[in-house]
DNA sequence: AACCGCATGGTCCAAAGGCT
DNA sequence: AGCCTTTGGACCATGCGGTT
């Protein structure tokens, strides 16, 4: 199973980290959305290892069952539905009479509030489809720096990760069939799902001017390239990159940055910082993009995610090696 | 209508890399 | 080292839309 991608708004966060493009609170949020990914791609890793081949797995989905809702991960098993929604929280954390406190600090978000809120749109869901099936949401705690005192009416709704090979083993178990085959139920399912409704962060044109432009070093994240003809080599790290390779990836960096702007030749030339000729940014967009408008108003559709996401697995003839 | 700026697509060629 | 293929760069004619 590919790597679970990160959203929209953590690559936006990220690409602009990347180009000093982020304030102190734009980095705090990364941050966040940095241990929250890796948390849930060590979850995805228990369920490969741990999981029942014949589950359904759908990983950070949106549903809209009266209401907009997301959800990290939806199994769908031949004995029902089990939602988890996967924290990557280490410290203290306490629950008691609702209230959430970490290391000592209360905290104004309250998880089982939002699990409970999913778990409304999903049985509400299920209500359409077939009320039957069965539907439980579960928190996951995946560190293992966590300490976690709740009273007893939230812990059945928690899976700690010294239990989780267990949970997962023995989750659905004992349950009854559904009376449905899956594949059906699969696409009913699906026929809910939506696009995230929250748009990505832009970069406004006050913001935009003040990131950094030109190519990235794929190794030490410099500027400064030597451009030959088929290679960019840093000029710090000596790190050789092929050419098409290096524009494309950056290519893809500026249509993440300004994901709400179509991609044109001279708005790139000018983010890569005159580094290629537009003549070839051109040819690049033509090999890698739709096309959207010719002739006087050229654009080409902006896919709005990272390479990594977009072209993983290509090719390139010429190929990248390290200097020295 | 004439002009301008820009996108486009085709052709040609030197040369960079890959391959043996 | 030398051959072969690919390709980026240059040049050009053309088309489109907006402006003078």
């Amino acid at each position: 199973m590919e790597k679970r991608k990160q959203t929209k708004e953590h690559q936006w966060l990220m690409v602009m980290a990347e180009r000093n493009g982020l304030d102190e609170s734009g980095r705090r949020r990364l941050g966040a959305l940095d241990v929250g990914h890796v948390g849930e791609c060590e979850f995805d890793g228990w369920i490969e290892q741990f999981g029942d081949e014949r589950w359904r797995v759908y990983r950070d989905v949106w549903i809209d069952a009266g209401g907009p809702t997301q959800i990290d991960t939806m199994i769908v098993s031949e004995a029902g539905l089990f939602i988890f929604d996967v924290k990557n929280y280490s410290g203290e954390y306490a629950y008691s009479g609702g209230k959430w406190s970490v290391n000592g600090r209360p905290l104004i978000k309250d998880i089982f509030v939002q699990l409970k809120r999913s778990m409304e749109k999903v049985t509400f869901m299920l209500g359409a489809i077939d009320p039957s099936v069965p539907a439980e949401g579960r928190i996951v705690f995946i560190n293992e720096h966590l300490s976690f005192e709740a009273e007893g009416a939230v812990q059945d709704r928690v899976v700690m990760r010294h239990v989780l090979k267990k949970h997962i083993l023995e989750m659905d178990g004992g349950h009854p069939r559904l009376r449905m085959p899956i594949d059906v139920l699969c696409r009913e399912i699906e026929a809910f799902f939506i696009d995230c409704p929250y748009p990505p962060p832009r970069c406004d044109a006050s913001l935009y001017p003040k990131v950094d432009k030109g190519v990235r070093c794929h190794r030490c994240g410099e500027f400064e390239h030597e451009v030959m003809r088929y290679h960019f080599r840093c000029l710090y790290c000596g790190y050789r990159e092929a050419k098409e390779k290096a524009v494309l990836r950056s290519i893809c960096e500026y249509g993440v940055i300004r994901n709400d702007c179509m991609l044109r030749v001279a708005d790139i030339h000018h983010f890569l910082g005159g580094t290629v000729g537009e003549r070839y940014i051109r040819s690049i967009l033509i090999k890698y993009f739709r096309v959207a408008a010719r002739g006087r108003h050229a654009a080409y559709v902006n896919p709005g995610e990272v390479m990594e996401y977009l072209f993983s697995g290509m090719n390139f003839r010429y190929k990248d090696w390290n200097q020295e």
